[in-house]
RNA sequence: CCGCGCUUAGCUCAGCCUGGCAGAGCAGCCGACUGUAGAUCGGCUUGUCCCCCGUUCAAAUCGGGGAGCGCGGACCA
């Protein structure tokens, strides 16, 4: 497959955020062994999100790295996102769904933060860190991840422990999409002042909207694509997303920023598990196109040669190889 | 513990004073135009007016009780 590719590029590909690069490198030099990890928070049905850091996860396994998915039920329980019965309940069904998107059963650990995150050192270590950081500091590390409008006591605990379990779980490398990176950066302020390392981290990029570009797509149902969506409504989002024939979108009338969600689900999804991408195109269009990279494709819907609506209709078809495992799985319970 | 404010469509809110068919913007949905989407036109949908009791011919609106959320104050032994 891509295996002429080197440690540092497979690594680092596609990441929007390396911190330190320096760091990177090093942990590239001796990549066999390394250990990484994302944390997430249980939720029934893997969605696109999820299946973004899990793919550079997969990068990973690929360079040598152990990889360990914190299923981090402790930390949906102080978001509020229910009770402890009902988060673990979803975990499981998480990690299954994991596999069958394609991590690497045999060296991927996955680990429940229930697990260890009550053990007496952990809680002791935690209050440590609570005597370091300040409320204002710790809310604004959990601007981009918090349930409800109101901080919570536990929402201010959430980022203490996310610096921890990079302690506990022994890694050397923290990976998380870019809406954790104020959290990494609290633990590298704060892990030292207790005696530990700061930690080395990855930021994954986020995927727009997919109907306006603008912001980051929402993880609520029937806005996001997810592995218990049918055939038909992944053909169906994908058809209705926001797609201009150009990589970079002009912003909108209230000047916000815009991405392509397609193009961006096809760098970031699409091609670093697929060797080609093929486009099936009706010959009064020309017939047939196959790209080797993303780049070449984002290059022709630039220029005109590639029709979004053929784009759409590639692009539905490659996520729905990607899911459909899952999907198969989610259905035979 | 005390005081103040808020609660109405998916969201932001108007309406309450002075009771009389529950509204606006945005979102959403449907068409037209584009070989996608968006933009632009045209059309459409949306309700436990936080809950209970009372007054009234009639209550989102007035009175009483309660809940949730927010804000402020007090206490500083």
């Amino acid at each position: 497959m891509h295996s002429r590719m080197d440690a540092y590029e497979r690594i680092t590909r596609n990441v929007s955020e390396v911190v330190t690069e320096d760091e990177v490198r090093a942990l590239a030099e001796q990549p066999e062994g390394k250990r990484a990890y994302v944390g997430y928070e249980p939720s029934g049905v893997l969605h696109i999100g999820h299946m973004l850091t899990a793919t550079k996860l997969i990068d990973l396994q690929e360079a040598g790295f152990e990889v360990t998915v914190l299923l981090a039920d402790v930390h949906a329980y102080l978001n509020d996102k229910g009770t402890f019965e009902e988060i673990r309940e979803t975990a499981d069904r998480m990690r299954e769904q994991f596999v069958a998107y394609g991590l690497d059963e045999e060296r991927t650990e996955f680990v429940l933060g229930s697990e260890f995150q009550f053990d007496r050192e952990y809680v002791l270590d935690l209050h440590a860190l609570e005597l370091e950081t300040s409320m204002a500091r710790a809310e604004r590390a959990m601007a981009e991840i918090k349930s409800g409008e109101t901080a919570k006591v536990s929402q201010a605990v959430y980022p203490l422990m996310q610096a921890l379990d990079i302690v506990y779980l022994d890694v050397d490398l923290a990976v998380g999409g870019m809406e954790q990176r104020k959290v990494h950066m609290l633990a590298r302020d704060t892990l030292p002042s207790i005696g530990e390392e700061a930690p080395t981290c990855l930021h994954t990029p986020l995927i727009a909207d997919l109907s306006t570009g603008v912001g980051k797509m929402s993880s609520s149902a029937g806005v996001t694509i997810s592995m218990e969506d049918s055939t038909a409504d992944i053909r169906e989002k994908v058809n209705r997303a926001y797609c201009p024939p150009t990589r970079d979108p002009e912003p909108d009338d209230d000047g916000n920023e815009r991405e392509n969600p397609v193009l961006q689900i096809f760098e970031y999804h699409v091609f670093p598990r697929f060797e080609a991408v093929v486009v099936e195109r009706p010959e009064k269009y020309g017939g047939d196109l196959t790209y080797d990279d993303y780049e070449s494709l984002a290059a022709d819907l630039e220029s005109g040669e590639l029709h979004p609506a053929d784009a759409k209709g590639a692009l539905a078809a490659y996520l729905d190889e990607l899911i459909a495992p899952g999907r198969e799985m989610i259905r035979s319970e």
